[in-house]
Order: C-alpha cells, then sequence, then structure tokens
DNA sequence: AATGAATGAGCCTTCATTCAT
DNA sequence: AATGAATGAAGGCTCATTCAT
C-alpha cells in the first residue's frame, strides 16, 4: 500500500531538522539540501510541503512559539498566587528545554531576521504581547499599572539579554543562575524597591 | 586633486559603509558590491583594501569596539564617585550614539557571526571583558565582591535584552527609557536590595 | 523518455567535453563553462556531478589514463614474443587513438599540471611506472637487466618527445613515422648496438 | 640626479623574475604582480616597459632562446670533427645550464603556450629549425641526407622527451645520463645501426 | 622613472527552485 | 509520495590594465 498520511511526520521531521540545523549554524544562513538531508529526505520534498525556504523557516518560528506556549500554560495552570504567576512565566522561558544553545541559537536567528521579514516580525511581537500580558498578569495585583509596566519590560529585557548572552557560551551562566539573576530582580521589585 | 594617499579614506569610507549596509540588512548578509558601492568604490577595491569580505567585517567590528571604547574612556574621565563611575557606563552603552538602530543591528549581526566565527568572538570577549570590568570598578566598593559581580551580570544582560529589543522597533524603549530601567536596577541594589 | 540514470551519461560527456576544449586550448586553462556548454548542460551540472572543477580535470586524466591501459592489455594479450610484447607497447602508445592532436595536447597539459599537483603527478606516476614495467617485461629476456632498463628509459623519452612535438604540430611526424623511429631505435638495441 | 638609463636594468630584471616566476609555477600561469613583485618592481612599471602581459612573456621567450643560441655558437666554435659537432649540440642542450628545473619548466610552459599564440609559435619554430640545421650539419658528412634527418628527428625527439621528464622530477635522469642516453643512440647510428 | 589608485571583465562556486518521472 | 535532473541568478574573488601624479 502506497504510504499515507506521510505528509505531518514529513514536516514535523523537517522542523525539526531545521531547528538543529539553524542551532548548530547559529543563523538562518542553512541551505534546504541540509535541512531536507538531516530530516532523510531530498531537497525537493522540503519544496514540495512547504514551497519556499522563506516558509519552512517561518514554520519552525511557529512551531518553537508554540511549544513556548504550551510549556507557559502548563506552568501558568500550577501556579496560585499572583507572584507565582511572574515566577512560572520567567521559568519557562529560562527552563532548560528554552534555555539548551541550539534553540536559544534558533530564538535569536529568528530575532535577527525579524528585523527583515514583516511576517517573521509579526510572529514575534505576538510573542512579545504575550509574554508582556502573562507578566503583567501576575505583577499588576501587586504593584500598580505603572511600576507593573516597568517591572515587565525589565523582566524581558534580561530574559532576552541572557538569552544572547547564552548563545556565545563565553562564561555565560546556566539555566538556573539566570533565573536566579531575574528572580532576584522581581524580589526587589516586589520587596518595594525601585523607582516607585 | 592629488591621487595619493587614498588608502585611510578609503578604508573609513568603506567600514562606515559596511556599517550602513549591516544596519539596514540587519545581518551580515550584505554583498561587497553592495558595501562597495555606498563607499562610491568598485567591488574590487574593496577588495584590494580588506582582502576577503570578512577581513573587511572584522574590521568594521573592530571599528565599532574602539568606538564604543573611546566614548568609555571619555565619560569615565569625568566620573567623580564609584556610583557615577558605573551610570557612565551604562550612560555609554545606551547613549544616543549606540543605540541608534543601524549601530544596534550591527552589533547584534556581529553576535551572531560571533557564535560561528573564532575570531569574532574574540573580538566580542573583549568588549564583554572590558564592560564586566568597568562595572566592577565602579560596583566593588559599594557593593563587596560577590554583589557586585551579580550585580555587573545583570546589567550586562540588561543591556543586551535591550539591544535586541530596540533592533525591532516594535515598541522598544528610547534611550532615555532604557537608561532609566538600567539605572533603576543599579539604585536597588545599591540601596541594598538583592539577594545579599 | 526517462530522466533517470543521467548520471553516468553526463559525466562521460563532460569528460568527452573536457579533453576536448583541453585539446583546443592546448591547456587546463579551460573554463567550466566552456567545458559544460560543449557537454550541452550548465556550469552549475558539472559542478553537481563533479564537485569542483579540479576534480573533474582529475576525473578526465583518470579517463585517458585508463583508455591508455585498456588498450595496452588488448595490445600485449595479441603479442606472442618478447620482442613483440615491446612493439605491442610502442604501438598503443603511437597508435592513432592517443596520438590525434587533441588527446596529445591534453596528455601535455596533465604534465605540466602535474608539476604543481601533487594528485595529477600520483596519476602520472602510475602511468609512467606501467610504460616502464611493461617494457622492461618485453625487454629483459633479451637484453638483460641493466641494458633493458636503459632502453626503456630512452623509448620512453622518445615517446614523450614525439608527444611534445606532435603537440606543436609544426612539421611534426604522423603516427607510422613516429613509431618507425621509436622501433629503429628498438632495432639498433635489440641488434646489439649500444653501450653494452 | 635622476635615474637614467634604467630601462635596460629593468627589463633585465623583470625577465629574470619571469624566468623564476614560471619555473617555480610550472607553467606561463603567474600574475604580473608576482613577476613585478620579484623583479622589485611596480606592476604597473612592467606594464611601462613590456606593454602587455603577453609581451614580456613574448620577451622572455626570446630571451631563453638567446641564451641557447649563444651557448651554442659557443660550443659549436671548439668543435673539430663533424661527431664532435653533433655531440656539442646535445651538450649545450642537456646541460646544466639548460637542465636546471626552472628553466626546463619555462621551455615547457611557452611549448604549451606555442600550441595557442602564433607568435609563440613562430619563436619555437626558430629553435626548432636552427636546432634541425646544426645536428644535419654534423651529421650529413657521416649518414647521408636521409639517415641524418632521421637520425636528427630522434635526437630532437629524446632531447624534449628528457625535458619533459626531467620536469616532473619523479625519477628523471640528471643531466649527465640524459647525455649519454642521446648519445648512446647517436653512437649506434655512427655505428652504421638503424634502418640502414 | 615610477607607482598607487582604480576598475571591468571573467571565473568558480553555491543554492533555491522547478520539472518530469 | 518522492526524487534525480537541471538551471538561473548571484556573489566572492582575481587580475591585467589604465591613469593621474
Amino acid at each position: 500500500m502506497p504510504k499515507i498520511g506521510m505528509e505531518p511526520l514529513r514536516r514535523k521531521a523537517l522542523i525539526d531538522a531545521a531547528i538543529v540545523a539553524i542551532g548548530e549554524r547559529g543563523s538562518l544562513d542553512v541551505t534546504m539540501s541540509d535541512i531536507a538531508g538531516r530530516a532523510g529526505v531530498s531537497a525537493a520534498l522540503a519544496h514540495h510541503y512547504f514551497g519556499a525556504k522563506e516558509d519552512l523557516l517561518r514554520e519552525t518560528m511557529r512551531h518553537l512559539l508554540r511549544e513556548l506556549g504550551s510549556e507557559t500554560v502548563a506552568a501558568l495552570r500550577s501556579a496560585g498566587s499572583s507572584a507565582e504567576r511572574v515566577r512560572a512565566v520567567i521559568g519557562v522561558n529560562i527552563s532548560e528545554a528554552q534555555f539548551d544553545p541550539a534553540t536559544i541559537a534558533g530564538w535569536l536567528a529568528f530575532y535577527v531576521e525579524a528585523q527583515r521579514s514583516a511576517p517573521m516580525r509579526r510572529l514575534l511581537d505576538i510573542y512579545g504581547r504575550r509574554l508582556n500580558s502573562n507578566l503583567m498578569s501576575g505583577l499588576r495585583p501587586l504593584l500598580g499599572d505603572q511600576e507593573s509596566s516597568r517591572t515587565a519590560e525589565g523582566i524581558a529585557a534580561m530574559i532576552d539579554g541572557l538569552y544572547i548572552r547564552r548563545a556565545l557560551k563565553t562564561g555565560a551562566p546556566d539555566a538556573a543562575s539566570a533565573v536566579a539573576l531575574v528572580e532576584d530582580y522581581l524580589d526587589m521589585k516586589l520587596a518595594g524597591g525601585g523607582a516607585g
């Protein structure tokens, strides 16, 4: 019987391969042949399923976003207090899964690409807004609108900064220390520090 | 007009053109022709003066580093207290000059490239160590070794994070707000907040 | 028409085209585009099948060697006496097939290239050793070790010399005269002439 | 005072540099910059004195020919008998001076170029005719017209063959053995061997 | 006499993409 | 469903050559 229902499998394999390839190379500057080869198929098939390279990359990014999204939902579900919600969001963004170099390299590459590609930027905006809203929902009950906003911004910046530093590997903190650094910032805020 | 002594002028023009091109494109994925064209010369001349594309890019990065270095030295010179030293360093890294989108995009592009290119990574390491040492020299008298180290790390991460967010332009803070955000963090630390 | 199994055909066509191109030009200084064009394909395809220009050239030389090898084997098979073996080897090296200007130009070009390229030199060494061993196997029973060695050297030198003179076309002898010249040398040796 | 009469010095230096460069590279595929650099001048000056690369190369070849010519004249002057004349010609063509690898590589390179360039071919033809006439003038009194012609051809072929083998260095005979090989051929001819 | 400055032309090579099977 | 075949377009790099000084 002819192989049926291969499409989802192939798409998944290609996206996974793309993540690995991008992770290794540290940028989106990977060839379709390379990705397809890692997925065990021909480059022509990759085009067959995704259209153009750009589409495959966009799907890959979407995949990363979706994964982060599910992890976040799961983490928030078991968070009781407002503070716990904030910590959950921080924890997910700097979890072992997200903080592995290949994944980080992927994120970075997409950040770079987003400067040029509107669709990519739109995807990243979604992520940004979601992160912000998740942080705000935990912070607002504790700090008020203005300070919450400021704090969310600080946390987000720190996370992004830790990502980029981690990507370069040189003396970058591991996930645990990174989380500690951000939570330390949060703790100071919750303790009433800051401009407020 | 004399046709002699063009080399330094051309090198400068080519490096400036490279920064602009990289800034516009948001990555190192620019062509020699593009860069040379912006500098008003042929691609062949760019090769004549720099050898290979890689060399031109490395020189460009070196230029960025050197500029940041001079600004830092100047800023530190007029800093009186330890706290002022730290604020000076923050101020330079998020100065109008450094925080302009094209320059930032250049930095980012080099960060990405550093994942793959050892020479680039070495250059970035220099920057990282210099930033850290500058921060530490101001923090240590105020916070002690351990907390200084932590704080320096936090500040550096925040700066990098603000850079990357700024590169995407979407709703990113301007230089002034960015400085305020980092100084807020610093103030809390100096006020005795944090893990200590 | 089936579009499968083109590889061996294309490889053959490209190698043939390379021989013609090199023959016309008289050196390896031919472009991939030229070769590909003669084979009726794009330059990109030539790269697809051979990797780099160097590889195509090496394969081309290997092809020349292999052809000479087969012809030699065939000729030796029908050689009865020792003397006939020697004549067979001479005949093959200066056969109509080998003595055609394009083929000769190819050989010459490879000789030149071998001065610079170790892989090419290795290939030519194989040819040299094989020619010598073939000549020796016929000569040794008739002339003894030392004189055989000398004679083989003389024959080989004469053949190479005739090749190079033929390549220049100007007043060079045709295959028949060339063979006669070498056989004349051989006959004198067999008749007891020379230093012995 | 302005440097006067530099022209002949520069021309000589450039031609010498060309010989060295060609000898090292084993072909005419050398750059004007390389040659000029070896001569201690700019590439522009080489053009100033020679016009185009082709002209410099032609002059270089002419120089090689002229040198061989003078050596031949000198050698013939001290040759008494006809046989000695022939040996003198052989000796000059395979003298230490002519048989050094760089010079040989130069000759070979010009042989190759002559396939394409009419002017080069004309120069080589001069050499060929001169060699033939020199050999014939010594052989004719001893062997008669027909056999002389044949013998001259054989000697010339052997010399060319020894050159090419020498260029590849691999197990090629030194000048002395090479001379011995050709003289052995000559001796057999003079002793009455051959087709006659 | 001599050279730095500058370029056009050309070549190798890579790669995304299409197509027929 | 899958792939080998094939190519156009583009980029990096080299080099002979010209020109103004």
